[in-house]
DNA sequence: CATGTTATGGGGTGAACACCCCATAACACT
DNA sequence: AGTGTTATGGGGTGTTCACCCCATAACATG
């Protein structure tokens, strides 16, 4: 049987070479090619068309999200597991409605990376535990609701994007609620909406995200009296 | 000979599996203990006496500098050598003005790890090749100026820098108090002083605060369910 | 020896928040 | 016409936080 062929898309040669070392050891599976940016994922996916992209996220010249969304649409055979530090709900299914075909968290041992790779390979997704356990769980309470399964849509509406920011600026319900011309109540409502579809339930976890994910940056200067 | 002792901390498991399917195939070193946060390296440090700590910078609970600090306070025979993604000058100087024995970039190949360990071990230090040159020019300008090697006045105290970044990190007063084995007065104290020295009275600041200077990255996970 | 700093802790108060319940109005899609 | 989504709002309850008061012990420094 031929080894599955890998392209290793991520820009830590430090983290690739330890990578590459661990996969050297696994029969079925081999490294073609090395990519230290997104830019050179994409080219290198087009010319080499792996089974697999093993493809970490925070890359420069172009993010992991956006090499996958173009490989993708190249050279569709190809799979595509993501590789990230974030595991916030909201941007797990933001990769995956790219079409990615699993996502594993950088804190996940990586012995998992080999049986990953064959099970991406032969079509079915693969997600770290710590993932596959929220969304299985997300899951069945979709289906108690009598949802259609597969519409996981965990997307922040606008209006919770603008609380989200301003809760990550520092203000207080009630300045948020002031700025908005709403009652308390309802940005309270909205927090509560926000923490449950990012599953992070504090403040500190709010701002990190509101600031990974640029709708702010951390060098805001709020208002000092 | 003994093989060189070393002690792994770097929190993604991912990476550390990686380096140590790499040391392994490095004769004359041994990984002696791996630590998944900042906390866990000073015990383990204090615990096994490694000879050699690699140390990444962005960790939970406690960050790499303030691990390192520790370290060096406790076991002084230990060499830190100090693995990082950022490269800044400033940040490089702040590392080693704590004491580390060496820089490393993640971008830097793998594969000068064991040369890198070797190195601080016999107490050479030893830089990623870019920080080295851009080290020596700059010695050299300071030496043909006649300055004194700066000191970085930082206005909190170990102990607040501690507190700010598990309050970033998402911890509740009850949580940090906890894990610094202290009463949730003490951590509301350390809370107080925080905001009065950087004149920041909400949370969500402090946490900007702290990913603008480095103590934490917005990436951090925390209790992952 | 006095003073300052750091770290430790306790009491108390009021505001803010997290988390549950609930309802309604506007609008889109089928 | 019915269903879903978004945004709006209220009630209540318990926890946590911000901010004040206070004290002590260790340790360095003048």
């Amino acid at each position: 049987m031929n080894p599955i062929t890998v392209l290793l898309a991520e820009d830590h040669m430090f983290v690739r070479e330890g990578l590459i070392a661990l996969l050297k050891l696994e029969a079925g599976i081999k490294v073609v090619g090395e990519a230290e940016n997104g830019r050179q994922a994409v080219a290198l996916a087009s010319e080499l068309c792996p089974d697999v992209v093993v493809m970490d996220i925070a890359m420069p010249l172009l993010n992991g999200l956006e090499a996958t969304r173009q490989i993708l649409q190249c050279t569709p055979n190809t799979k595509v597991l993501v590789l990230s530090a974030h595991s916030d709900d909201a941007y797990v299914e933001q990769v995956m409605a790219l079409g990615a075909s699993g996502y594993l968290i950088k804190q996940t041992a990586a012995h998992v990376l080999p049986e990953a790779i064959r099970n991406v390979h032969s079509g079915k997704p693969f997600f770290s535990p710590a993932i596959s356990k929220r969304r299985n769980a997300k899951d069945k309470k979709a289906r108690d609701r009598g949802d259609l399964p597969g519409q996981t849509h965990t997307v922040l509406t606008c209006r919770e994007v603008e609380v989200l920011q301003l809760i990550a600026e520092g203000k207080a319900n009630k300045e948020t609620a002031e700025e908005l011309h709403i009652s308390v109540k309802t940005v309270e409502k909205h927090r509560q909406s926000l923490m449950e579809k990012l599953n992070i339930h504090e403040t500190a976890g709010l701002t990190r995200h509101a600031i990974a994910t640029g709708i702010i940056e951390s060098s805001v200067q709020v208002t000092i009296v």
